[in-house]
DNA sequence: CTTGATCTTCCAGCAACTGGAAGGATTAGT
DNA sequence: ACTAATCCTTCCAGTTGCTGGAAGATCAAG
């Protein structure tokens, strides 16, 4: 099938198909006439390649996983270490943020947000209280 | 003061000051050999970026910031509803790592994690559910 | 036979830096 | 005065993961 359809399936968008297989991600078959010809499994591929990226995995993290994918031999427990240090990351950004979200919300709260020009947001970000 | 100084003052790496003054963000004076000379405002301002982009704000919103920062009669309304915004972004950001994570969590708890060569999570990626 | 959609390649750019090379300036020590 | 170490300069390239656009081939429909 031709790259929109296969885009179609995959739930990716065409460029970023293009993009996967110049990094080597798949190597899809070509037609007679010039055109990527995808095959049943490179649809699977990238919509394990779109599910994987979109729990967070980098692309490194997802060429990986695909090898280990097509490892029949491959311990579980290898999936699972690179998973678990997916989620420890993903924990780790969550508390930042909910930092963030805090700082943020007290800073919001405490402007008063009218026409006058004193504001407490960027005297915090200024350093007042260095 | 030179480069060294204004980043262990700031807290940013000397390349990243640089790059602040590249996309005009600051300018700082030059010395008679060259060497950029940067005054306390401008350590001031290199706190400010430091700050800010601390606080998940982008480079143009850090743009934004100190041109509202500068601005003596402007209203404070304006810096609130920035921050506002990007506290929303925030927000969004942690509800959707929310997300991963307990999907991610429940991938790594299914997954045995042993030599065995199934694993719960490469079929979960690989589409086994479709 | 033309129109419009789809495909191809290539080149460029986004954010926000970071790394390194090549060379000039300064400082500390002898 | 000389040398070595450190710091500064500029410039160019690379990172991540795409995305956009131009120019040109091909295909499908009417």
């Amino acid at each position: 099938m031709n790259i929109g359809t296969a885009a179609r399936r995959s739930a990716l968008p065409a460029k970023t198909i293009r993009y996967y297989e110049e990094i080597g991600l798949l190597r899809p078959a070509r037609a007679g006439n010039g055109y990527r010809d995808y095959s049943g499994d490179d649809v699977h591929r990238l919509k394990f390649l779109q599910r994987a990226r979109g729990l967070g995995f980098s692309v490194e993290e997802c060429r990986q996983l695909l090898s280990l994918y097509g490892d029949t031999h491959r311990a579980s427990a290898d999936v699972k270490a690179l998973a678990a240090t997916k989620l420890n990351q993903i924990e780790h950004k969550i508390a930042e943020l909910q930092s963030l979200k805090k700082t943020l919300t007290h800073l919001v709260q405490t402007c008063h947000g009218d026409a006058r020009p004193d504001c407490p947001i960027l005297d915090e970000l200024s350093g007042a209280s260095d």
